[in-house]
RNA sequence: GGGUUGUUAGCUCAGUUGGCUAGAGCGUCUCGUUUACACCGAGAAGGUCGGGGGUUCAAAUCCCUCACAACCCACCA
């Protein structure tokens, strides 16, 4: 690239694709020397792998954002870093999309077998592949995209099958029949986590159970009357005085031929309704932990298809629970046993997708217990093992583990790794029934990786497979290991991995799965750090939903402002753990930034030009007094950012970065800068900014290096800056210039608007020496046109300032029409005097505060007087 | 019902272990075409840091309490 390109403008469009590919193209996204054992001195990460067949979502944009910035941030420190990219195949919510197909089409997924609907799927998002990540590249990511992992790769489906065979050889998976969440629309099961409560409005319904010895009536409570035919007992609380002398008992149960007991359990509130409570196991899981505890049947009454099933009678079978509802309530009021009807708000069930009231039901399901999972990842947790960003959701993760039930991991979706166990045939489907013993003896149930084929046959016993497959969180919960290959690369360098960035809303049913089954597999934590980031919700604070119509879509921003300026903005304000507001206007900030160092690269550029001749030198120096000052500005900034980055303080780090670039560098060292040219400063300067910037502006940064004539090599892969020398003593002077500069250049506007001229006057100063050896750079910097010594006969208006004797050189009139303003300045002052003055006056400041701290008060009290006195002088002489 | 986190300028938000005059971006007002930049420069206005109480020499910051908001968890029929 040459300098024609260096434009008046940045123009993002122009420059980003092809940067990237360069990038790409020179391997530097791979990790780069000799991996480390000790893992402070790598980095390693993975990328919570976006869904292959969708679009990127603003909340993506900020994952990478954060991560890449952390990558790059590495990489230049020299670190061997390896960012691994991924793609999910997003087990249920891409069933979801493309069922959604199939019905428009006029299909079912009833009419395909599992083959075919899994080759279907595979297909359809074979068609979407690329586009995220397409998108992913335009966000300027630098991960490793030959080690690209997707959901249902070869080896994460080997891991997860070895993982899943020792727990089912150390008796940590079982089969069991349980009462599942199920989504009777999408015909599967659910994990707890899945499924989304919400509070409605609903009936609590009292309805009257007839005693079968005739001495009258027991009323129950329920919000469910249609589940009354599965009812096998009332229950009453053993402490509850009105029911002690039923309990024994048996009652009729309505609309039905049916008779149950009474029965005492703590489950009954005395608080609540009437106090009694059918109790229906298949239906309810509390009624199902009742019916455990006293051994009650199980009646199921309503199907997977959500309808009645033909136990409940003829004219009952068929309807859906709704239409069962309404019937049951106006048959029960025929028969006069209907008794109260009160309208209350009680939490539902529904489906995540699609809303629909979730049924429990009875299912046979895979379970892992999880206690010993969950107690391993609870130890390590108690042992500081993990840092948490922030650090209070360690705590959070720990009580949700304490109180983790058994995970539910079957799920009856087509698109997913398939369940690697097989039954026995004649316990499958009952029509090849075992003769022989052998049969008889063999095991009902048999781990086999072999999940391509529907029969297979063990010790001459046939077996079918089972046809469900996994929950998607028993595989990504993998991924640390699958991303860094830990079983083929053992002892792995990059694994655990450095940090774990993602949401926080998936803290449970992904990080603490990871932890979990880390720990099992590996015996290590998986990862030391987690990054969660919260929400990004829209301008005005709600949260982002199609349905609401408030979805902002990152690469339309990137198209808008450019990458950089997506990822400035995005990150600006943003701390770990909080839902916060998205701005456009900090992305706007962050585009306007991106020009302005566009445009100190152009002047730095311009002044290497102009001086060549001094150019070639390997060091720099500093010659005066701004010059010492930057080099003090950019080693702070160096050091605050190589801090905020340890500790996860992105939007401090970049907001320190900003104001470094444009209020220190660009308006006072180069201001200054168009008097002195120093050239090796200004080089090395720029390109010390130009790094610090680039994890969180990679593009513009990269192509100014690119377009700089004296640059080398690739600044993705430069090396972080090192200390900066300056002179302490010149760099506190110059601040003192530029407070001094800042308040001429204050008080003159002050007069150009008190006496609506304009102020070109002149700048005479008295005993000073700061200034009269800085008086050239004082004139440029204050815009005066001259600037002279008074020689010990000041006049004209004297600049409140403590430590210079400056005076602006106006005539009288206009310093009397000035009077006001130095009235109110003045007071002003008078004011801080007094608070000062308080301070000091209390003894016990004097007495307890910080000695250091009771000294600068003092001195700022002599430095306040002094002001207030110079200005009442001014006032006198007016 | 339980928990977590918020409430700071017109808007969106910073503010590390308590300590100089509480900051930024965007917006507003005044002035300005000084050849890096109008996606700019200079200057300015704007806040009793949600209310109340407490600890301290000193509180936006720590403690208590109230109000409001968001999110997460939860089987109360």
């Amino acid at each position: 690239m040459s300098k024609e390109k260096f434009l008046k403008a940045y123009e993002p469009g122009n420059f980003e694709t092809e940067i990237y590919a360069a990038w790409e193209a020179s391997g530097v996204f791979l990790p780069k020397g000799e991996p480390v054992e000790n893992h402070s001195n790598r980095f390693s990460i993975v990328m919570p792998p976006p869904n292959a067949n969708g679009n990127l979502h603003i909340g993506h944009g900020l994952t990478i954002a954060l991560e890449d910035a952390m990558t790059r941030y590495h990489r230049l420190r020299g670190e061997p870093t390896w960012y691994v990219p991924g793609a999910d195949h997003a087990g249920f919510e891409t069933w979801v999309v493309y069922e959604r197909e199939l019905e428009k089409a006029g299909h079912t997924r009833f009419e395909y077998s599992r083959e075919e609907l899994y080759a279907r799927v595979w297909d359809f998002v074979g068609e979407q592949r690329g586009n995220m990540e397409l998108q992913l590249r335009a966000l300027g990511v630098s991960c490793a995209w030959k080690d690209l992992t997707f959901t249902l790769d070869e080896n994460v489906v080997r891991r997860v099958y070895t993982t899943f065979e020792k727990m089912w050889q150390d008796g940590m998976v079982y089969r069991g029949e349980k009462l599942v969440n199920f989504c009777t629309k999408h015909q599967t099961a659910f994990a707890d986590i899945e499924v989304e409560h919400e509070d409605e409005k609903g009936y609590l319904w009292e309805i009257a159970y007839p005693l079968t010895d005739g001495e009258g009536e027991i009323v129950v409570s329920t919000t469910r009357p249609e589940t009354l035919f599965g009812d096998v007992a009332v229950a009453v609380n053993p402490q509850d005085e009105r029911y002690k002398h039923l309990i024994g008992k048996e009652v009729q149960l309505p609309l039905t031929k049916r008779t149950i007991p009474v029965i005492t359990d703590e489950h009954a509130n005395p608080e609540y309704g009437t106090g009694a409570v059918k109790i229906t196991p298949a239906h309810d899981f509390d009624d199902f932990e009742v019916g455990e505890r006293h051994d009650l049947p199980r009646v199921t009454v309503i199907g997977f298809d959500g309808k009645m099933l033909p136990i409940v009678g003829e004219s009952y079978a068929g309807l859906s629970t709704i239409d069962c509802r309404e019937k049951v309530l106006a048959d029960l009021r025929e028969a006069g046993l209907l008794r109260s009807e009160a309208e209350i708000t009680h939490a539902v069930a529904h489906c995540y997708k699609c809303g629909t009231v979730i049924e429990p039901l009875l299912k046979e399901q895979w379970f892992v217990d999880t206690e010993r999972l969950a107690a391993e990842a609870i130890r390590h947790l108690e042992a500081d093992e993990i840092k948490f960003f922030p650090a209070s959701k360690k705590q959070v993760l720990i009580n949700y583990l304490k109180g983790l039930k058994d995970w539910n991991i079957s799920r009856q979706i087509p698109w997913g790794i398939a369940i690697p166990m097989f039954q026995r045939a004649d316990l499958y489907d009952g029509s090849d029934a075992a003769t022989g013993d052998a049969e008889q003896q063999a095991p009902e149930w048999v781990f086999d990786a072999r999940t391509e084929l529907k029969e297979i046959e063990v010790g001459g016993v046939r077996y079918v497979r089972d046809e469900d497959t996994f929950d998607t969180w028993f595989s990504s919960a993998h991924w640390p290991m699958v991303c860094t290959n830990w079983e083929e690369n053992f002892p792995n360098p990059f694994y655990p991995l450095n940090i774990m960035e993602t949401g926080a809303d998936i803290l449970f049913a992904w990080v603490a799965r990871m932890i979990m089954m880390g720990l099992y597999v590996t015996g290590e934590v998986p990862f030391y750090e987690v990054y969660l980031h919260g929400l990004v919700l829209d301008a005005h604070g709600k949260k982002m939903s199609k349905s609401k119509g408030n979805v902002i879509n990152p690469m339309e921003l990137v198209a808008k402002y450019g990458s950089d300026a997506f990822r400035l903005g995005i990150l600006r304000g943003r701390s770990a753990g909080m839902n916060q507001a998205f701005s456009e206007d900090a992305v706007v900030a962050g585009r306007n930034l991106c020009n302005k160092l566009w445009n100190i690269a152009r002047f730095v550029q311009g002044v290497v030009d102009e001086e060549a001749a001094s150019l070639n030198q390997d060091d720099y120096s500093t010659d005066n007094l701004g010059e010492d000052w930057i080099c003090r500005e950019l080693d702070e900034c160096r050091l605050l950012v190589e801090t905020g980055m340890r500790e996860q303080r992105f939007a401090e780090v970049v907001e320190t970065l900003y104001s470094t670039i444009w209020d220190k560098y660009a308006d006072w060292f180069l201001e200054s800068q168009k008097l002195y040219k120093n050239v090796p400063l200004l080089q090395a300067t720029l390109e010390m900014i130009l790094t610090m910037l680039h994890p969180f502006a990679p593009f513009v940064t990269e192509t100014i290096w690119q377009n700089l004539s004296w640059t080398e090599g690739m600044l993705i892969s430069a090396e972080w800056p090192s200390r900066m020398k300056y002179d302490a003593i010149s760099a506190e002077k110059f601040e003192r210039l530029v407070i001094a500069v800042s308040e001429v250049r204050s008080t003159l506007q002050a007069l150009s608007e008190a006496h609506k001229g304009h102020f070109g006057y002149g700048l005479l100063y008295g005993e000073d020496a700061l200034v009269d050896d800085n008086s050239l750079l004082m004139q440029y910097l204050c815009k005066v046109p001259s600037i002279a010594s008074c020689e010990g006969a000041p006049r004209g208006l004297r600049v409140a300032l403590p430590n210079n004797e400056l005076y602006l050189d106006v005539p009288e009139k206009v310093v009397r029409d000035y009077r006001s303003a130095l009235e109110e300045r003045i007071l002003a002052v008078g004011r801080e005097l007094d608070a000062l003055n308080l301070r000091m006056s209390n003894p016990r400041y004097v007495e307890r505060a910080p000695e250091e701290l009771v000294e600068e008060t003092r001195q700022q009290i002599a430095e306040k007087e002094g002001l207030i006195e110079r200005l009442k002088g001014q006032l006198e002489v007016i």
